[in-house]
DNA sequence: CTGCTGCCTGACAACGCTTGCACGCTAGAA
DNA sequence: TTCTAGCGTGCAAGCGTTGTCAGGCAGCAG
């Protein structure tokens, strides 16, 4: 910096002024300092001009994984958004127990981020109260956190209205697929079970433990589950996933194995998935980068203005698609004519 | 760090020691210093610490998109490694050319992060000539930079032997699908359209440019695409596509307009996504967390020891994975039997 | 001509950490 | 006993910015 200060023939105070586009300074000091930046590609060092501000000008958001499609999503419009806010994203991802446990414990992003964004996170109320004590806003994405900032869409409404829809079709049996609680990946996974169970509730129907399974990432796992499914006494017509990843997989097992879709099973994902569409696979869509889109813009109000309600919310809306992998139950019994 | 000298009873730079793990420190001051840090719940400003080491403790990474699928997994494979290296994993993406420019025009990263990793991109010479400018590591990812840094797979080689192998089936007639230049992630894309016409040379069939068609995401410019293809004189009889993603979009239009595959055209992709298996999709697998972990490493040695070869290569293999969208030619030409 | 008001500008003290240097101490060699 | 070596520690000088403060210089009214 010194040295464009000297190649302008002004000072370093200047320099900065000029550089942070403050408005005291002469239109001539102005253009020889820009000149001066450009021809010595200078740029600002975030680290020590963030050592006096106090401010990063980074956002860090914790994600159980890289890579899935939600997060995928989450992380394009996160990034747009922070992008035209000037602001930088740093992402981290804990893949297991371990690895959480460590995050919690060191918690890097203490003091090298302006805000945290957490990702569908299952939290301790131990971890809940390690962030509230992180000293920068926190935005919950994709989850709702009671009393703190978050961005989600409800997903018990849309569990409990994917679940109606099923029911509405005739079916009495209904299984529920869910991500392996191990993943991490577990916030929208307990929350969408909790909507299936009360409209199961409302529907008179009961709730079996043995109609619900879980899977994780790949085609063994998921061939497990749906075989607990189909050996069971009396199997589900229908099957409710969590998400349209688990649904595909599902879909697929079942087709590999002979079994007719939606003639003897439907099958019901969540996210619209790119691919849903393709698959003609019913399910229940949610504006996965308007999410994030929502949460950058949330975290930016938080950082700049801190007078805003720290426990702002905001609600994106879902909508079910009906497609081809949902039909009538075939063999309804005869009570089931009130659908 | 005053505050954790002060409750230790030592020095800020025996605190500083401590926590840096050196070794000069005698195990009495070592352990006052730790349960001071803890209590306080103190953690070091990597802001501060950098301005004097000139070290970030970053690594920051520019692709395209986030989102896409490969993008997700070399994230994925990346920040594993990163995250046991003790370094934090920055994003920029670029959605289009101005955002690009105004990338390469400000180049944020210059100084706010240790190395960078470009992803896939088909760079101007005088973005090469910016980038080694930068004056940190630059690592070229899934694309082959001559005289840098770079992880790759052998596209080139890859696309060749893919379709050498549709060749083989007995086409003659084979499109060419890519992703629309103006996405950005234009890299892969010329290099394997490159394996693509040397194989065409190397069998004596001409290069016809009505078989290369370019699509981008999205249903509509895929059926644009197919479109066009089905309309030729002399339509093609297998398709091979840039990468997994366009194949399976690709396979969505053919079957909805009940073509069949692959009776009447072939399919085949490229990356081996989660979903090629499902959908029976012949592709050629790349290991794309791989990519991501080899990458990770090298920036890792090339952060920690100027003294790497700045110019070192990692190539990674790929290999077709045939499945059911790929079949023999039906109405093959006399002279095809030497397949 | 003097005094006052504004507008720009430069000096300088932080910000929180690292690191070279010097100091004091103990221990073993001479 | 004196000298040297080595270890553990503290001091203080930065690292590259920002923000405060005072000062210089016009311009204008008195």
């Amino acid at each position: 910096m010194a040295d464009v200060a000297e190649r302008a023939g002004v000072s370093v105070s200047t320099v900065s002024r000029t550089l942070r586009g403050l408005s005291t300074v002469s239109d001539e000091a102005r253009e020889r300092v820009e000149a001066a930046a450009r021809e010595l590609s200078f740029v600002i060092s975030r680290q020590a001009s963030s050592l006096v501000t106090g401010k990063t000008g980074t956002v860090a958001v914790l994600a159980p994984t890289l890579g899935s499609w939600f997060v995928g999503q989450v992380l394009r419009g996160l990034s747009e958004v922070l992008r035209d806010a000037g602001l930088d994203l740093m992402v981290y991802s804990v893949a297991d127990l371990a690895e959480r446990a460590a995050f919690f414990d060191r918690l890097p992003a203490r003091r090298n981020a302006d805000a945290l964004l957490v990702v569908s996170f299952d939290l301790t109320e131990a971890e809940f109260a390690r962030l509230d004590g992180l000293g920068v806003p926190v935005v919950y994405v994709s989850q709702h956190a009671p009393g703190r900032a978050s961005v989600y869409v409800e997903d018990v409404a849309a569990a409990r209205a994917g679940t109606r829809y099923l029911r509405g079709l005739g079916h009495r049996r209904i299984a529920y697929v869910r991500a392996s609680p191990d993943s991490g990946f577990t916030c929208s996974s307990r929350t969408r079970l909790f909507g299936y169970r009360e409209a199961l509730a409302e529907a008179g129907l009961p709730y079996d433990e043995d109609l619900v399974v879980a899977t994780s990432r790949g085609r063994r796992e998921t061939s497990k589950a749906v075989g607990r499914l189909l050996c069971l006494a009396d199997p589900p017509t229908a099957v409710f996933a969590e998400t349209d990843e688990i649904a595909m997989e599902v879909l697929w097992v079942l087709r590999a194995s002979g079994i007719d879709v939606p003639g003897r099973i439907s099958v019901l994902g969540f996210d619209d998935h790119d691919h849903a569409e393709w698959l003609d696979l019913t399910t229940i869509a949610q504006p996965a980068v308007e999410v994030g889109r929502a949460a950058g813009s949330l975290a930016h109000t938080l950082i700049d203005d801190p007078a805003t309600d720290p426990a702002r919310h905001v609600v994106l809306p879902t909508c079910l698609i009906p497609r081809g992998t949902t039909g009538p139950a075939l063999f309804q019994e005869p009570d089931a004519g009130e659908a």
